[in-house]
DNA sequence: CCGCTGTTAATGTGATCACACATGTGTGAT
DNA sequence: ATCACACATGTGTGATCACATTAACAGCGG
């Protein structure tokens, strides 16, 4: 019905495509902020290609919906109004439990310890206030599990989810801390999934993007 | 949630959105077909523009999963497999139906004139067996009605449906021939909109996607 | 000190070229 | 006659350049 449930997108492997996943995968981890101006120039030198890759990988960010353009035709990291981000909270709720459901059955227990893993280095990383630390960590928390779901019709929308909602939940981190998101609930994620206790994993997911909305709650 | 709903997507004149509106449109109305190959260089000769604002359109249009990679990176028109033109159809059904629900108040005596003025062209089509003359007026038809919901979310939505459902109707009726789609429920339309029935007017809608349904039984 | 203005830098867009690869075709050897 | 190899053609990709537009900023006049 849209971009995601059309037929699954051969993607070759060129600069464009490689460029176009790095970049979305920076904009889900808050590497940028709403507003933030994205050069074709600036993004080609950073990763050592051409004008051309960058230029199409943005493009490409623009149609689905990640980019804006400006008023002046510079593209821009859109803004997220309140009610949306809410919006956008409230679906991430609806897919991302049903997907975590989907990929309870597939995870090991090395999956668990990665997990683990993943969680210690975002405890370091709040303790150092180090904010995009944190959100990197989270943002390979959530979708280390969801990969699991081998889902080729959630995932991507999920994606997309997560690529509206991480320049401006990066924006009101910075603005209010990264203490207001200190108790996240990755520990009862694993521990639930230690139990194997699939109800208590889908919860606690659940709660975990809960605790987004009343941030926001709180900050409004 | 998806590239639809996000944010009114603002479009600069340039050639390349030039290029992939007017794709858009002729993809609806049926000029392509399934496993039609889609030059960069072909359709920048065609619109007398150099490759880079095709380049751009079949890019776009690839993202949109109007168009597909084949397998060696040449760039296709997708095929539609008979459970999935019957998904589409099942899904234009219901929203299209919503759309002119949205659309009927909206809709003035002038744009009866103008549909009835409409269904007489594709009439002459069909009387000329001219495939194409009449895919193109039954698109004008539909959208001469969807455009007037006013609607930034499904308008969109419903225009990637038949992005997808136009390559795969003109491949059955080329095969099929124009006569199995004779018997429309055009004249229902228009006879609906001026009594003012919302309710007739809607049924005729979803009765005229439905004989496309019935069309698909009777291929297969 | 404020406001206007001309300049400068940076942006997206469009055009053109080189390259690697796939495909089809014709030609030559067997 | 048939098969294999080379060549020609067309493809998307990547690089580079020119151009118009725009935002920012320094400099000048009030």
């Amino acid at each position: 019905m849209d971009t995601h449930t059309s037929q699954d997108a051969f993607s070759p492997n060129t600069a464009s495509t490689r460029l176009h996943r790095a970049l979305r995968v920076r904009m889900c981890e808050g590497d940028f902020s709403p507003g933030d101006v994205i050069s074709i120039r600036r993004v080609a030198a950073e990763y050592g290609t051409s004008a051309m890759p960058a230029r199409e990988a943005i493009r490409w960010l623009v149609t689905e919906g990640a980019l804006v353009f400006s008023d002046s035709r510079k593209i821009i990291v859109p803004e997220l109004s309140r009610e949306r981000f809410h919006e956008v909270l409230f679906a991430r709720k609806s897919l991302e439990t049903q997907v975590s459901r989907q990929a309870f059955t597939h995870i090991t227990t090395d999956d668990i310890d990665e997990l683990r893993r993943i969680d210690t280095e975002i405890d370091e990383a709040i303790e150092q206030s180090d904010l995009l630390g944190y959100m990197r960590g989270n943002y390979r928390f959530h979708f280390h599990i969801y990969r699991r779901s081998h889902s080729r019709v959630l995932l991507p929308i999920v994606e997309s989810l997560w690529l509206q909602y991480g320049p401006s939940m990066r924006y009101i981190c910075t603005r209010w801390g990264a203490s207001t998101i200190a108790d996240d609930y990755h520990r009862e994620v694993t521990q639930a999934l230690s139990r194997g206790d699939i109800e208590a994993f889908c919860h606690a997911i659940a709660a975990d993007i809960e605790q987004g909305m009343q941030l926001l709650h709180q900050v409004e």
